[in-house]
DNA sequence: GCGATGACTGCAATCGAGTGCACTCTGCAT
DNA sequence: ATGCAGAGTGCACTCGATTGCAGTCATCGC
């Protein structure tokens, strides 16, 4: 018949030693403070009753959860639950636990996941919400607290941030609808107020610079949120006038909702317009066409967050890392040369 | 100047009255054994101060976390985020947090996350991983910890769960299949030993039934797991030897390996093939052809999972409940009438 | 005028683990 | 023999909020 509930005392009294000498015995780094055969008997006793710390009263003690806040925008959007499987696995070889909540992008939701989490005393901070002027990492780092940003990155402030090789990933797209014969191009862009949304839309600039390309005011969107309403939106204010052959999406989800736009206007792509996406989220090798767009390591990002938090919060080093990972073009059927 | 870390001794301190009286005047339930004029210069000083309670010592005092455990298969899998959703945001609105993880179906995983969970003293689960017998979910009922079951249910033991309508599902898609004119319907079942597999594929042989049709052996395969792979496999086997003119699927991501398998064998759906899913997951409605599918009510059913299990927690009821949430069926362009 | 009732409030213990400090005891050097 | 170092333990307090119990004080009834 187990306990409900072994404590430390229990540990104790079995082994016939102060719960000081318990606790001590049990810690690795306390361990040698303990005479040998007494710890011995004491990881014995502390085996056989099956005893697992409080990690609530261990907190209180110490100050330290074991837990990480993630926030996100939006988990049902499919680019992020690939992301956070990569950090909460991360997180768990070390015996921390994430803390998952949702923003929905909306300030007063975001400001009241902050108080939450700090009451329940997170040790860290995932931010895969970061915008341009962040008011809640400037507040996590006014108050000391580790931050990792994933994806996203703000602004201003010094932080660890993780994301993927967006200038890379739009010179492939580019150059890859170059070499189709494109040279009419155009874009829907991502909002400005996001780092994912200007970077891409400067890397665009950049590349069709580079190869001698313009890029008109009339053949730039900027999408108000990512989301394949915008991307429909957007794609249907091109088409009203636009001689471009291709439109290069800021992401998948504004990709989709352009691909759909083309369906609606009796357009056939990559026939009549070729379209580009960014990210390679779930499901778009099966859309028709199936979307030519830029991999990123999804799950790799997550565990390279994690990991950066984890040399925070382990105190292995105080040095912000900002790590860039590689991308990779994938082309599929949303791509051909243009007509003519 | 904010003090880092207001507690409650400050606010009473401020207040000028004990800790034990400020802690009656915060809450609701105690504020009644309080001078009104006294609990409320105890807010004032609360609000002026920002104070916010730690959840850590609250909890060891109390026992409580307002924290609920989460175990799912895969996050990865899009049948889920949604529900996680739906569970968080509804737990929220009581305070209460959801803990994630993420068990890969894998037993010992599922152990691990199990201590995990209960060293973090969460005050009930909520599982979308109940198998058969599932001895996670025997060990709660034994410490009679507070178990909701979601999408999956398992035998024996009476728990409270969340279901689609399974039956009514399949019989809409049973019935909408013959009303096409087809008579040889095969299926791609689920694994046995989870409940949907079981139930859909008994709704499969009842419905049939229902309408004089014969489901013979050789158009039965069972998938050894709901992936995209087992899928493939299984239409695979099926197309070396039927004369099925369509394939209920157990769930979409079975449904999408057929529609790889179909393809790769230069089989058109719907000409030579219908072919249904299950759960209408995201961009089921983007595939080629757009999938004919029983739609769940995602969110709805995390909202339920919380409520039941809120209730149970906050001591409204200990009655277990089975809600089984009407599904409807999604016609698109995986099914059609069959070649003559 | 005195006891009783009840409304408030404070005291002190508690939850479980961790840790600074002090104490004991052994072994060794002077 | 005395002193000292150092290993090993135990004591007691801390973290912050909650709560059973007891104490204070005013009010009311008789």
């Amino acid at each position: 018949m187990q306990q409900l509930k072994v404590t430390l005392r229990d540990v104790a009294a079995h082994a016939g030693v102060h719960p000081a000498t318990a606790s001590r015995a049990l810690s690795e780094a306390t361990r040698h403070q303990v005479n040998a055969e007494t710890a011995r008997r004491v990881v014995a006793a502390a085996l056989e009753l099956g005893y697992e710390p409080d990690l609530t009263a261990r907190t209180l003690r110490t100050g330290r959860t074991a837990t990480a806040a993630v926030l996100i925008p939006d988990l049902t959007n499919p680019l992020f639950p690939p992301i956070v499987r990569g950090i909460e696995d991360t997180l768990a070889e070390r015996d921390f636990t994430a803390l998952i909540a949702n923003t929905d992008n909306d300030t007063e939701r975001e400001r009241r996941v902050l108080r939450a989490m700090r009451a329940r005393n997170v040790d860290g901070f995932i931010l895969l919400t970061a915008h341009r002027n962040d008011e809640t990492l400037a507040a996590l780092i006014r108050d000391q607290i580790p931050v990792v940003t994933v994806n996203r990155t703000a602004s201003g402030p010094d932080v660890s941030s993780v994301s993927p090789d967006d200038n890379a990933g739009i010179s492939a797209v580019v150059d890859h609808l170059v070499e189709l014969g494109h040279t009419r191009i155009a874009t829907v862009a991502g909002p400005r107020t996001l780092s994912t949304g200007r970077a891409r839309y400067k890397a665009i600039t950049a590349g069709l610079r580079r190869h001698g390309l313009p890029l008109p005011g009339e053949r730039v969107v900027f999408a108000r949120a990512f989301s394949e309403d915008e991307g429909r939106r957007c794609m249907t204010e091109l088409l009203a006038d636009t001689d471009a052959t291709a439109v290069v999406a800021a992401n998948d989800t504004l990709a989709v909702g352009c691909l759909d736009a083309l369906r609606d206007s009796g357009r056939n792509c990559p026939k009549d317009m070729s379209v580009t996406g960014f990210n390679d989220i779930l499901f778009m090798d099966k859309l028709s066409p199936p979307l030519t767009t830029v991999r990123i390591p999804h799950t790799e990002m997550g565990v390279e967050a994690a990991r950066i938090l984890l040399d925070q919060l382990l105190g292995r080093t105080t040095a912000t890392k900002h790590a860039v990972l590689p991308i990779r073009l994938v082309v599929r059927e949303s791509t051909a040369a243009p007509r003519r």
